[in-house]
DNA sequence: CCTATTGGATAGTGACGCTCTCCAATCATT
DNA sequence: AATGATTGGAGAGCGTCACTATCCAATAGG
């Protein structure tokens, strides 16, 4: 298909695809003249993934792009992969190693990482994420303890043990796995507003009137 | 104390601190000449407030003070409260009636919050935010399926039992308020630290080698 | 008295994600 | 063959956002 089909079909505007084929999210089409190139479905399939990254995910441009660079890197394996997908979720934090309050956060993270016996790199973003939350709550004079993380944990665990088990063990690369970051970026969209409407509900019961 | 004073014990800029009054986040300091004005701490706990929004929780400074507005606002209950802060979470999202995939993801959403029994607004934007994220999947050739559905609802409720029933019943209004909010938005981000780790680790074990 | 600070207002900045404009080549239609 | 529309390619422009910077006149403090 041509360019403006691609446009029609993915409800995009033409300057957008242009764009994105600009910043490397989309392969250009293959050319069949100095001013024509065809598309095809991997091309719409791209555009739905990158939307779907940018408009649910709320990702910026740039991490899209590396997770695409990923996808499309036949050698990253699907762990690495799952791993570059979250580390291109995690807004780019800052650490401070300077400040106490933040190395005793890190800290902290370090030992429930370790308490929990979990696998995650020591470099992980995720743990910087965390650290950051413990380092604001402190500050507001909200304490960090086991009782209140327990729900937490017990909860990220139950929803990441059947998101791991879910993906298909060997499918073939490709599409699959393309699906499963998408998926995974998604569906934390879906915890996150289930757990809003269940709090409305708890919220509605306990303090609510009729 | 004085503002250059408050600068330093928040660790900001007098002009971001200036801007925040001026956009009516924070409250001018009293006055006590045409150019001074005195300072205390309920500035510096508004300031980390708004810092604990901003940098972990990256709300817009828009949603921010919807947040400080209804926290200040006596008259709102702690329910509407919880759900002023939820609504202003929710990104502006645009539904469109006149998509039938986004009408038939609506339509889904409602029957799951009805099956459920939830007590969740008809109008509230987490119904949106939630058929946003069935869009996607859609889109993507992923459907939407129950059993898929089932870890997220159990998760969530986990959660959200969790956190309302932490909320101290009778309180004193203000701080309690304050800490309430700011602590919901904050363990969303631990929420989904902990699953992304809980990820990492299950991926590990399932697909990592050493 | 003299310098530093402040309140208050206005303008400027840098990042981001598009969006617009141009141009020449080429297609599709007449 | 003439003509209008479309395309690839590249650069500039735009609107939003969250600050920053600059200015000014009025004090405060030494």
């Amino acid at each position: 298909m041509k360019v403006s089909e691609l446009s029609d079909r993915s409800g995009l505007p033409v300057q957008t695809i242009k764009y994105y084929i600009r910043e490397g999210l989309l392969p250009k089409g293959a050319a069949t003249s100095a001013t024509r190139a065809e598309y095809d479905d991997a091309h719409l399939d791209r555009l739905r993934l990158i939307r779907a990254l940018r408009e649910v995910g709320d990702l910026p441009i740039a991490s899209v792009k590396q997770i695409i660079e990923a996808v499309d890197d036949d050698r990253v394996g699907l762990h690495e992969l799952l791993g570059t997908a979250a580390y291109a979720l995690s807004p780019p934090s800052e650490p401070r190693p300077e400040d106490p309050a933040w190395r005793a956060a890190r800290e902290d993270v370090d030992a429930i990482v370790a308490e929990l016996g979990w696998r995650v790199a020591a470099d992980a973003p995720t743990r910087d994420l965390l650290a950051q939350a413990f380092v604001a709550l402190r500050r507001l004079g909200v304490p960090i303890v086991w009782t209140e993380l327990r729900p937490y944990i017990e909860a990220a665990t139950i929803i990441a043990e059947h998101e791991i088990g879910a993906i298909p063990a060997e499918g073939e690369r490709g599409r699959a796995v393309q699906t499963a970051v998408a998926t995974n970026v998604l569906y934390e969209k879906v915890l996150l507003a289930l757990r809003r409407m269940a709090q409305e509900d708890a919220s509605a019961r306990r303090f609510g009137g009729a």
